[in-house]
DNA sequence: TTGTAGGCGTTATCAT
DNA sequence: ATGATAACGCCTACAA
């Protein structure tokens, strides 16, 4: 069970040199197919696993990434870090790397630096960037691989993304093509490049149907729950139709809201939100919603970064696509 | 920015062994205080770190932990992990650790055997822990250091948990001593050890009181919403007086669904939940919920762990405490 | 107190 | 096609 078998062991019992065993491990170089295959089953019935420090020490590599987690995620934001995660790690693995976290908060990223300058890893996966972003810009500065999940105002900074610009702009289209009049829009921090987006995306729907937004029907940093039912109130005094909720946790409250209210959804306001996350799973009415593929954003952002490492060319922006859930809340 | 300065570089730069400047570092060995203090200036000066593949080469240690992440977690789970996470980080940290996570589910768990086999870290948290749960018979049996967060019907596990026999028993205490006579409770998997454990609590406390629960009011394995929504029907119908939830999710469900049938809380019937979390937030009316301290949970399995590493003992078992918070859902 | 030398397990270089 | 040997960067008996 507890053998610790290194590639000498295998180079005596076999009679060869580790240099052999080392190539028929790779898989590099030439090597006849005889001693190869003899190597290897040996290998298989032992075992052997090389070690990883040994190798890393050797081919100055870590076959370690790391993937930011920003400290103060909330709830809502869990299940996309999981699912993203989740993709990251299906195609690492694959190519024998690990993930380490690393939590940070926009302040502060000793974590961050602390795996950066210890060289534990070889590469980095960002899984939120603000405006002006202090991780980013010190990874940049760093010169270690990174991708960022989500975008950034620095086109140098390669960065994979769901395609929120696009997104929002069809749901707003699709909602002004109800004939509906009075879009409200309710977001998170306007410091995330993510709600800027999908703003704009907002605001280009409008253009293209030659009209223009009500600026005082837009209400961003509207993070904490107290604010937002406030806001709400706003809505309603103001005969919105329709509410676009950057978040699920946005649409909940506003569903709720309405149903104290005794405000109809959709008769009295339509609503529409940007996830099809299980917060909203058992809403009446069901929302119209957008779905994005995060586990696949995951898997793109990690894909990218492993060419990085690698030395490859890479795109210095992917777009994820979404589909658009159409349910009742808009019906 | 870029200088990949070694060990070797120092001891030349200041004309003494790479030994002393070892000592320096690791402060270990005589050594005397001037060359110290030349050493240590020099370091900082030029920001040297030593090499972690290197050193582990050599101590035959990664200074990394797995910790192991369900792949099956859902929404009510994650802010749990989060927290834990944080706790855990906290404390590696502190010893100059990092954190592999290593994505499990209950069947599946190669992404936990790669990291053990390949000896990319020194030792494990596991953060569920099931009845007869393969991880953990796996670390076990593979004799790397490893603890669980959440209890094991397995003695000689390390375990870390809330304590939640404690803190269901004393909640339904106080439940019963309100005079309510038809107590139900709600949870999920009853192969998961926490609902078993919060169970006998529940069972503890009508013994303590000279009753016995009704088995009828007893709904395990409730984990899909639409099972959820026949068991409340369910309890309604039985003219249940309150009823214990294990999970936030639950208790939303409960709230909701007694709002749409026109059923008064806590009027007509007492609502309790196991966690003060976000989801119920903004719920009306407050909910009465135990709150654990997650991010301790986490920082003292990480301490546990890093104990068992260096060598040291430790008790099998450690209790966190937990706290009782009386809401309206129970006035 | 300080230094020398060997070892940790691989990969890479250069012979053979 | 295979092998000897030197890195890789740090730790640690053992010597001085």
């Amino acid at each position: 069970m507890e053998e610790k078998i290194t590639i000498d062991d295998i180079a005596e019992a076999l009679g060869v040199s580790k240099t052999t065993v080392s190539r028929a491990v790779s898989g590099k170089g030439r090597i006849s197919d005889g001693t190869r295959s003899r190597v290897l089953a040996y290998i298989d019935k032992h075992n052997y696993r090389p070690n990883p420090m040994a190798r890393g020490l050797a081919k100055r590599r870590t076959y370690n990434i790391a993937v930011v987690w920003p400290e103060d995620y909330e709830a809502v934001d869990l299940p996309f870090f999981h699912r993203c995660v989740l993709g990251v790690n299906r195609v690492v693995a694959e190519a024998g790397y690990d993930i380490i976290i690393s939590m940070v908060d926009s302040e502060n990223y000793t974590n961050l630096k602390r795996v950066v300058e210890n060289k534990k890893i070889d590469g980095v996966i960002l899984t939120r960037t603000l405006i002006d972003d202090k991780p980013a810009k010190y990874l940049k500065e760093s010169g270690i691989p990174f991708v960022a999940i989500g975008s950034s105002d620095d086109p140098e900074i390669i960065q994979i993304d769901n395609n929120n610009f696009e997104a929002c702009r069809e749901l707003t289209n699709i909602l002004i093509s109800k004939g509906t009049k009075r879009v409200a829009i309710i977001g998170g921090d306007s410091n995330h490049v993510i709600t800027r987006t999908r703003f704009r995306g907002f605001a280009e729907a409008f253009k293209d149907n030659g009209l223009s937004y009500d600026p005082e029907l837009v209400f961003l940093d509207s993070d904490d729950p107290i604010k937002i039912m406030s806001i709400i109130d706003e809505i309603i005094d103001k005969k919105v139709d329709t509410v676009i909720c950057m978040d699920d946790a946005i649409a909940g409250q506003v569903i709720t809201k309405c149903r104290n209210e005794m405000i109809r959804v959709p008769d009295d306001i339509k609503v529409a939100s940007f996830y099809n996350s299980t917060i909203l799973n058992n809403m009446t009415p069901s929302i119209t919603s957008l779905n994005f593929d995060d586990t696949n954003l995951g898997a793109v952002a990690a894909k990218t970064l492993m060419d990085v490492i690698n030395g490859k060319k890479v795109k210095n922006r992917t777009e994820s696509s979404y589909e658009i859930i159409l349910k009742d809340s808009t019906k």
